[in-house]
DNA sequence: AATTTAGTTAGTCAATTAGCAAATTAGCTA
DNA sequence: TAGCTAATTTGCTAATTGACTAACTAAATT
């Protein structure tokens, strides 16, 4: 479960729109950098990419990238694994699972309150 | 739907704890005030809370905690309305249920990939 | 009409953030 | 081993944030 400061570093991580891209891009494969360099023998997801990958999508230097890369992974939205001199970064959908419930069970919660309490009425007199 | 500005500002409001206790408590109806208060006629949602109700339940001023609220209130995740000298702030259920379907969907896409291109396995030779 | 209550606006300040270049570390390659 | 590639660390700056108090506006109460 997610408790708040963890809740409160995915917001943080996701409110910045350099992050938000890079996370984008992350989890929908943009920017994928393993299969063709891969050493043989190296197990890395195919839709992994790497820090300097991801960089050369932004007009920010690659210690700036590599910075939000850090603050993605603390928020543990996406993990990071070294193999050789690269950094092979994947989405973390566990944590993106456990957001999508967070928000769902506020949605839920509030429609069941709703209609036991309020009898599915928004206005009182 | 939410375009990526909109799903930055709701990010950047939910990142600071304070704002994210006000929207809890707005959200799950801690801090009513309305019931008690209302003056004969005035149609206010039972779960709605005012300025000040909310304040009384932080360590800061008052400016502080409404410049939050307004933050919030641009972030459209909660919605205000002025009747006579209060605010009455309630929860806005539409963009918590947009934002529950943006994370669920990028679940299920993922899912959908992994099963449909990777044969449902994360790793590759 | 004067006072109180509710809330916002304006101005100040310290801390944090987001960028950069330079230096450093670690691993690979010739 | 020397040099290259990938990434991080360090130190710097400008902009933003989050807090405050004081001053203000608007509505309700006495």
């Amino acid at each position: 479960m997610l408790d708040m400061e963890k809740k409160l570093k995915i917001f943080k991580a996701l409110s910045n729109q350099t992050r938000f891209m890079i996370f984008k891009n992350v989890f929908t494969g943009g920017y994928t950098c393993s299969l063709d360099k891969v050493q043989p023998g190296v197990k890395v997801n195919p839709i992994a990419t790497c820090v300097s990958t991801v960089a050369e999508h932004f007009n920010f230097s690659l210690p700036t990238i590599s910075a939000h890369i850090k603050e993605l992974k603390e928020a543990n939205i996406i993990t990071v694994e070294k193999k050789g001199n690269k950094v092979y970064i994947e989405p973390n959908i566990e944590t993106i699972r456990e957001m999508a419930e967070c928000f769902q069970a506020l949605v839920t919660n509030f429609d069941n309150n709703r209609e036991l309490f309020f009898g599915d009425t928004l206005s009182v007199k």
